[in-house]
DNA sequence: GCCATGACCTGGCCGC
DNA sequence: TGCGGCCAGGTCATGG
């Protein structure tokens, strides 16, 4: 499932391959795929057909591309894309005959760009380019040109991990404050795309894991440094996962050019129930949490045990 | 304002 | 073999 480490892989490759080139042509094969497009698929192809990708920028787990007009100024929106569950963006000829391909973006000069998605959580949306609110730059873990607008879509949503805004401990402490606030079990928080953005169920459980945080433990019962050992690990465990090019179980995921990262090789607990906890042995246990499950170790993830 | 829940969607898997 | 039902989960709308 594409979550932080994934979108930022996707990011890059974007980066490497797309910047630069002009639009010459938008194929919508689904109409779902640009549902958040309230013109639809011909204000899509009008909005896109001309213009040139001059920037990838990411946040959390929406990654969108800047535009410049066929003059070449700076366009005051993006194109914007989720991947949802099982998106993927793809610079391989192998996705033409991909039977979940949703949109084909024809460039100048190059491979196109393809955006394939089985189960069609992820868009595409052209969204108009907003001050952040938080009055900062936009986040970005890889190097690309720093966004000082959000597309409208993103405004709302934190930063997330990755961000160097949130290495500053004052950022940090106050997204700290953030969590303890609401009386929410942890991972829900977490999850809260507005409180930081990015943490999805795989990189929660793993995180709540490394930290023998039991997933129902009231966030405003926590002690500042439980959360902060939350927080660190949330952002450790992503950041491996971004070196190993992301998690892929079942194919939904790959990076631009069709190719699956390995993290999965790397997960103490999301998805291995039934099997000894890489740090006790005890088996890990999945629960029924809000329409999906969490996996944690019953021993080292105690609801009630003592925390510092 | 905060929080919980359901809907959306598709394909793989399992049981009958 | 074929069918029906369950499951996966990110985001948003809705209602309490």
């Amino acid at each position: 499932m594409p979550e932080l480490p994934e979108v930022e892989t996707v990011r890059a490759g974007l980066a490497d391959h797309v910047l630069g080139r002009p639009v010459t042509g938008v194929r919508v094969l689904r109409d779902r795929a640009v549902r958040r497009q309230a013109g639809g698929a011909a204000e899509l192809e009008a909005l896109l057909t001309g213009r040139t990708f001059t920037a990838a920028v990411r946040r959390g787990k929406f990654c969108w591309l800047t535009l410049a007009g066929p003059d070449g100024e700076p366009e005051d929106h993006a194109l914007l894309v989720h991947l949802g569950m099982s998106g993927q963006l793809l610079i391989s000829e192998d996705a033409r005959s991909n039977p979940h391909l949703r949109v084909h973006l024809e460039l100048a000069g190059g491979p196109d760009l393809w955006f394939v998605d089985q189960r069609t959580f992820g868009y595409l949306t052209v969204a108009d380019l907003l001050p952040t609110p938080d009055g900062g730059p936009g986040g970005d873990a890889g190097g690309a040109p720093v966004a000082a607008l959000l597309p409208a879509p993103v405004a709302h949503i934190g930063r997330d991990l990755l961000d160097p805004v949130l290495a500053e401990p004052a950022a940090r402490a106050a997204l700290n404050r953030r969590v303890r606030r609401g009386r929410r079990g942890i991972k829900t928080v977490l999850l809260d795309q507005t409180v930081t953005a990015g943490i999805g169920n795989i990189y929660a459980d793993e995180a709540l894991w490394r930290a023998g945080v039991h997933y129902a433990r009231p966030a405003d019962r926590m002690r500042p440094g439980l959360v902060a050992a939350v927080l660190d690990a949330a952002e450790a465990v992503m950041r491996q996962a971004l070196v190993a090019g992301g998690t892929s179980f079942d194919a939904l995921y790959v990076n631009v050019n069709g190719a699956s990262g390995y993290f999965d090789r790397s997960l103490a607990v999301y998805g291995q129930e039934g099997e000894p906890c890489p740090r006790c042995g005890t088996s890990i246990v999945r629960e029924a949490f809000a329409n999906r499950s969490s996996f944690f170790c019953p021993r080292c993830q105690r609801a009630g045990r003592p925390q510092t």
